[in-house]
DNA sequence: TCTGGACCATACCGATCGGTACGCGGGGGA
DNA sequence: TCCCCCGCGTACCGATCGGTATGGTCCAGA
């Protein structure tokens, strides 16, 4: 029983940080406020002022949130795939998708991103985050160099030239929306790889027979 | 006298804008409000909004303070230089510091962009600076075509993605302080010509020293 | 000199929102 | 059965801030 209490305080945290984060993602950080967090959990606040101290607490338990949701994703992504640079392939897709198509993650991260400036915690938060996605991306890369894709040089900071991309291309994708089109998105995604691995051709790659439809390898301007 | 008085009123409206961009830039979009703006311009709020009529239309006025900035600034670096390939690497070397060292620029372009999420004003605001950016851009690429260096492929992409790349490595600056290091700011500033550019060594280029073996010859950029 | 309007200061309003004080019900331990 | 405290609701406070109403001042033109 004394189990069941803890369980179901921690249920109620943690459906506090999962409505925080939807509504943050919905409304921005600075446009959700307490009161319709707390009421969107089907509490009131002084509820959430039970389970989190103040307001920044709350970001940080919406940005907890927001990590465990995108490894459970990217995990249950890659599952069913094997192949190094399937996997690869699959997580860039992902990632793209997530930056192109998806608003509210962009609003949150944007919002994120602006409060990061003025707020330690939030940034450090945002560090162990972004450290485990490239660890993440790293093991990718070692996997696939294991299996007989060679890019050259060191792959970190071919990862972080990737990741930063990643973001910048969320960043654009909220005034040119036209590049979540699926072929455009497909194409981006591709130059992503291009990023990490190498461009294909001018080293040993044994990766997949899709002849990667992105308009990128036209290559029409000297021949 | 007429046009004294015009110009009067222009001169405390830009007064009022670059005041406003300062003080964003200091305490981020919304950190920053009204009455201190005006303050720091040496008026109240009454003048303010006798200039503006709202905030939005003080943020729109910031917006193209930046951007007339960050105009002049990358204009007066590559007064001096020439040669294109020069003038390309010393307007990523720019681009780079701006980004990694500056932390009221920073402050500034995430609240922009966090604000860009539900403001289409802002949105299209910064879509036309970007394609400015962007087109700048691909003519430093164009005239180091002209001059010798044939990076493969369309230019265009590449641009866009070394300036995702440049907004990511912002972003990343803010909780990843080192990349602010000099040396680190020249290896990621060689990354984005890289990107650009493509691989020194893998086509012919002719930049700085450093002959690469040409293989395919000077075929004529665009003969 | 008179007048009107541009320009700006002052004072104020009202809505929002983070945070707090306090009360209450209910479940678990003695 | 009694009591205690955990979890939560209710009401409220106080500060902030965008926006407005109003009046004053100075200059240009008639």
């Amino acid at each position: 029983m004394v189990q069941n209490m803890a369980a179901r305080r921690a249920d109620m945290a943690d459906r506090l940080g999962r409505s925080a984060f939807e509504l943050f993602a919905r409304e921005g950080l600075e446009g959700a406020n307490l009161d319709e967090i707390a009421a969107h959990a089907g509490v009131t606040k002084g509820s959430l002022y039970w389970h989190y101290g103040s307001r920044q607490e709350l970001v940080l338990a919406a940005c907890n949130h927001y990590y465990r949701r995108w490894q459970r994703q990217v995990h249950a992504v890659l599952a069913p795939l094997t192949d190094p640079m399937a996997r690869l392939r699959r997580a860039l897709d992902f990632s793209v998708r997530s930056c192109v198509a998806d608003p509210a993650n962009r609003r949150f991260t944007t919002g994120l991103f602006a409060l990061m400036q003025s707020d330690a915690a939030v940034r450090s938060s945002w560090f162990q985050f972004y450290d485990t996605v490239r660890e993440f991306y790293l093991g990718l890369v070692a996997a696939a160099k294991a299996a007989g894709v060679f890019p050259p040089g060191d792959a970190r900071p071919r990862v972080d030239l990737m990741l930063e991309a990643m973001e910048g291309l969320k960043l654009r994708a909220a005034f040119e929306p036209h590049i979540a089109d699926p072929d455009e998105q497909a194409a981006v995604a591709a130059g992503l790889l291009e990023v990490v691995v190498g461009r294909p051709g001018s080293h040993t790659v044994q990766y997949g027979g899709k002849p990667a439809a992105s308009r990128r390898g036209a290559k029409g301007g000297g021949a």
